[in-house]
DNA sequence: GTCCGGCCACAACCAGTGGTTGTGGCCGGG
DNA sequence: CCCGGCCACAACCACTGGTTGTGGCCGGAC
């Protein structure tokens, strides 16, 4: 099945007659006839029925004519994603984090007539990088690592922080806790395979255990969120962070359990980062849509890392 | 754009390498990096960087990846449209009777992993035909016309009575009515153009003339419903009939009227049409939606056509 | 530093897809 | 009954899109 040949299906069912798609489509009758033959002969079915006045649908090309129609919208979409000027907004998530997610869907909620495309680029230098040069539109990232502080023409608010649990399996020693005060995970065992040195999220990590001596293992390949979901809930002796926003599913028998951390809780913080000269219109929606959703939200009891930008 | 294509790029971006890809695909390294170069150039975009290791996406080959899968399975989907064995299941709607659309969007909602396809055939011989050969898997009718029964291999059920309203312009006679007697429409004119002599639907407004001395003029061919709509609204000696449940948007300025008929309210009473022998699993399921959908309906105080299957 | 291996791009060549023109059959209306 | 309009079949041709052969580049091992 190639996209001209469903360009002319389109066409001569609208025209109801094959003569008139060929004008359309500029080429000559015999051309429509033939591509026409070639898509029934690969979809084993009859699309029209000809007769002496044109070319009238089948009940299966009735059925056929949705599904070409969006299937050329589709490639008009797919070609729209890469061109330059009013392309779709473009907008980065951090991996693994999945909060950021949520709120692009929120926003796609809020205006489903905005077109987007969300992305995972490395880490913040990549996406600082991709901002530049108008690559893409916007990021959700905790801002920048100690030490680098933004270029000027960047800019970026602070627009959501997520509280971390503890997650363990049902033999953990802190499994039945309604919640946990952070400095009581000194000495347990927390793992975070696929923490890359040197991206922002690391660091977030580098500090909270600065901060409350805690112990958190980033050894071993990630090898995806079931295969950490295996581990912890087979191993009494590891517990693992994740945002309160994720949403997970595991598999029937898998008994875990999400506990709060309190006294500070970790939160991470989500900002988004966009050039200050970025023209695209449904930015700005994007920014007023996140500063409504963040708005009137408490930060007392938390603890984000002193980079982090202020609220 | 060509299918082939995207597959290819597709394929080389899950493999992050040309070679591999081409493998998969059957043909060779060459054929792969001709292609991309193509889609590229088609494009006006780089869609991967080459390293001596492989191919990386760009950033605008990340966000092209999705809109390809997307193209590639509604690609798969148009197929599936038309395969015999295991297709969506066909459900053939009476045109310009907006309320068997909308029982079927409900079904969808409550079934969203079912794939469904909607058509409109002519009349109910046709969808009757078409039920008989397989062509479709159900139809909403009235059901047939007086004297020609259903066949033995056709089941029915009534799903739905839709009351209808009269539809006037502001200056019409019964403009300010809160509801009007079905008796009180006779001498007044109303026009329902587009009614196909011979049709289910024309039956049923004969019985209803006939029954109540309206007078129902069909003449003049169906311009649209934006014609109608035009027409109704200047002429304040017209009218028509319109399902409650149709939802139409009119232009502003046009100050439509819709004005409840009462003792008895005339009610269109669409039916769902299957073949007894017609094994597929989502027929089942359509059935039960509409079934617990139609349950508890009130019929007192309306008025079907004699040949009306009963409920 | 140098060699080697792996991967992609360019060039030349060839087959087959998909277009064109020419023509015939069929059906419906005047 | 003939004419006009429309679609299908046939023959022919160009160019798309594949193949094989080869070269360049980069990274790792020695």
């Amino acid at each position: 099945m190639d996209l001209d040949t469903v360009r002319t299906f389109v066409a001569a069912a609208d025209a109801r007659q094959f003569q008139e798609a060929a004008a359309e489509l500029a080429v000559t009758q015999q051309a429509v006839s033939k591509r026409i033959a070639a898509l029934e002969r690969n979809l084993g079915v009859r699309l029209f029925t000809r007769t002496a006045r044109g070319a009238e649908l089948t009940i299966d090309g009735q059925a056929f004519l949705p599904h070409a129609r969006e299937l050329l919208s589709a490639a008009e979409r797919a070609a729209a994603s890469v061109r330059t000027g009013r392309r779709p907004l473009r907008v980065d998530v951090i991996a693994s984090r999945v909060a950021a997610t949520g709120l692009m869907r929120g926003f796609h909620r809020a205006h489903p007539e905005i077109e987007l495309d969300v992305l995972m680029l490395f880490d913040i230098e990549t996406a600082v990088a991709a901002i530049r040069s108008g690559s893409i539109d916007a990021s959700f990232r905790a801002v920048v690592a100690p030490g680098r502080p933004l270029p000027e023409d960047i800019a970026a608010v602070r627009v959501l922080d997520e509280p971390l649990q503890l997650l363990t399996g049902p033999a953990h020693a802190l499994a039945g806790a309604r919640s946990v005060p952070l400095a009581r995970l000194a000495g347990h065992r927390i793992w975070m395979p696929g923490i890359v040195p040197g991206t922002e999220w690391a660091a977030y990590y580098d500090d909270l255990v600065a901060e409350f001596g805690l112990s958190i293992e980033a050894t071993g390949p990630n090898f995806g969120s079931d295969a950490l979901l295996d581990t912890i809930a087979d191993t009494p002796a590891l517990a693992t962070f994740m945002g309160e926003r994720t949403r997970l599913v595991w598999p029937a028998g898998h008994d875990l359990r999400r506990i709060p951390v309190t006294d500070p809780a970790p939160v991470y913080p989500h900002s988004l980062l966009w050039h200050r000269d970025n023209p695209h219109p449904a930015l700005a929606a994007l920014r007023a849509h996140l500063a409504a959703a963040a708005a009137g939200r408490d930060t007392a009891g938390t603890w984000v890392p002193g980079w982090a930008i202020p609220r």
